[in-house]
DNA sequence: CACGACTGGGTACGTTGTACGCGGTCATGA
DNA sequence: TCATGACCGCGTACAACGTACCCAGTCGTG
């Protein structure tokens, strides 16, 4: 009853006051599942799977995490903190969050099982809070504080839905224990059946583009950012935006 | 070996051509599983559960669906369903991608559990190639399609991301099992700690903010919806833009 | 009318998260 | 100094899950 208390992770102690030292850490058993996610997906970070791989016994974690839930919350936002917003409030309010926007996306892409770690995003952990300080800290001096969550929301949107895309392929693929090449080519029948159809026309389109692409996912997500960064700029005052990037 | 060749669902025919008449239908068991899931949560959906629903054995489903993960699969597209986008390159771009957008966040906030299903977003159903169409459809008379897709991803993810945020918060509580108050003053202690220690004043501000709010959660994503609507009308040509919103 | 492709569904297996309880350890208060 | 009890690691156990396998019954087709 009395740990019941405690909805989030973040209010709970990882170290009572007395008792024998402890052999493992929260930050040591969010190393090793992060590690296994990584390689082998977030369904293989099993708690029997983690314990193994710190050289524990399965229940020995839960000494230091009170659930695989709240586990997940730690990695999520352990992964948080890969990325770089040192000294962000630069001055220059579009290369900050340019590079916020290529640093979140990067992370998604190293670790794809993110998208999976649905409770990610709202965890108020310690480097969730630091990203909020730094980021939200570059349009604050120039925005009241609801219409910059509003733009953060735009931009923050596109950078998530944009990894969440590629993430997911990636993941798709991974999970159907085939290679690439051979899911594209299972895949053909279904999609010769759609573009004869005639029925999709703009998704005929679109694949046929897909198969010639002119842009780079790079690219791609670059083309889309600044368009994203370029609504922002209209939406501060009379402040100095940089003129437009080397595109 | 000869069902393993089935990259997706939708590459496997519901029927097979002879045999006796099977008692339930993808189209029920989809159903039932949805409504499950509207009233408890995605994990509440299980095989079984779902079976016992609609009075068949719990291995009967697998005559008609040949995992759980595609029987979600079936879900997303259904709901996918609900989106109205009757008639929709009607004319009026703005309106007609307001509508789009609106319906999609609606559909979110009626099935949150959505959020948890990862793999909504990319599996090429029937529904989800019809909204690929209308929606799609509306800018393809002005833009070239590259430009579209990202324009289109800006949009998507600002919509996305948005009801995310909220159908986050809304599964939290419900997950921790108390109502909303509860959780909002089991909270207290930690965010007191947060806001005290003034490391965190952005952070603070927001949650000083959020206490008297001067936005209704509607309004506030009208107001980043708006925002991404004027971003994409300087994306567009010489077009005529309809006037700004009543807003 | 016999065949065999199909049906619904019961039983069973492997894996999961985790509740519970054991014997050992160590900071603390008498 | 030493007994106390809070904490440790961890083995056992259980309920619930997805689903492989098998069976007897059904029905379109030769």
């Amino acid at each position: 009853m009395s740990d019941a208390e405690h909805v989030s992770i973040w209010m709970r102690p990882e170290r009572p006051a007395r008792g024998p030292k402890p052999a493992y850490s929260r930050a040591r058993i969010t190393e090793a599942a992060v590690r296994i996610a990584d390689a082998e997906g977030l369904e293989a970070a099993t708690m029997r799977r983690i314990a193994a791989d710190i050289g524990a016994g399965a229940m020995s974690l839960y000494r230091y995490v009170p659930s695989r839930d709240d586990l997940i919350q730690l990695m999520a936002d352990r992964l948080m903190g890969e990325i770089d917003v040192e000294g962000m409030p630069s001055g220059d309010w579009r290369a900050d969050l340019v590079r916020y926007a290529d640093g979140l996306r990067a992370m998604w892409l190293r670790h794809p099982w993110i998208a999976t770690a649905n409770r990610a995003l709202l965890g108020f952990g310690p480097n969730q809070l630091r990203l909020i300080e730094a980021v939200m800290g570059v349009l604050d001096p120039h925005l009241p504080i609801d219409e910059n969550l509003g733009l953060m929301a735009v931009l923050h949107g596109y950078v998530e839905g944009a990894a969440r895309d590629e993430v997911g392929w990636i993941e798709e693929v991974r999970r159907s224990g085939v290679g690439e090449d051979e899911w594209l080519a299972r895949s053909r029948p279904y999609l010769r059946h759609l573009l004869e159809s005639g029925e999709y026309p703009v998704f005929s389109r679109i694949a046929l583009e897909a198969n010639r692409p002119r842009m780079s996912r790079d690219q791609q997500f670059r083309y889309g950012l600044e368009r994203v960064l370029d609504c922002i700029a209209t939406s501060l005052p009379a402040s100095l935006p940089p003129a437009l990037p080397p595109g």
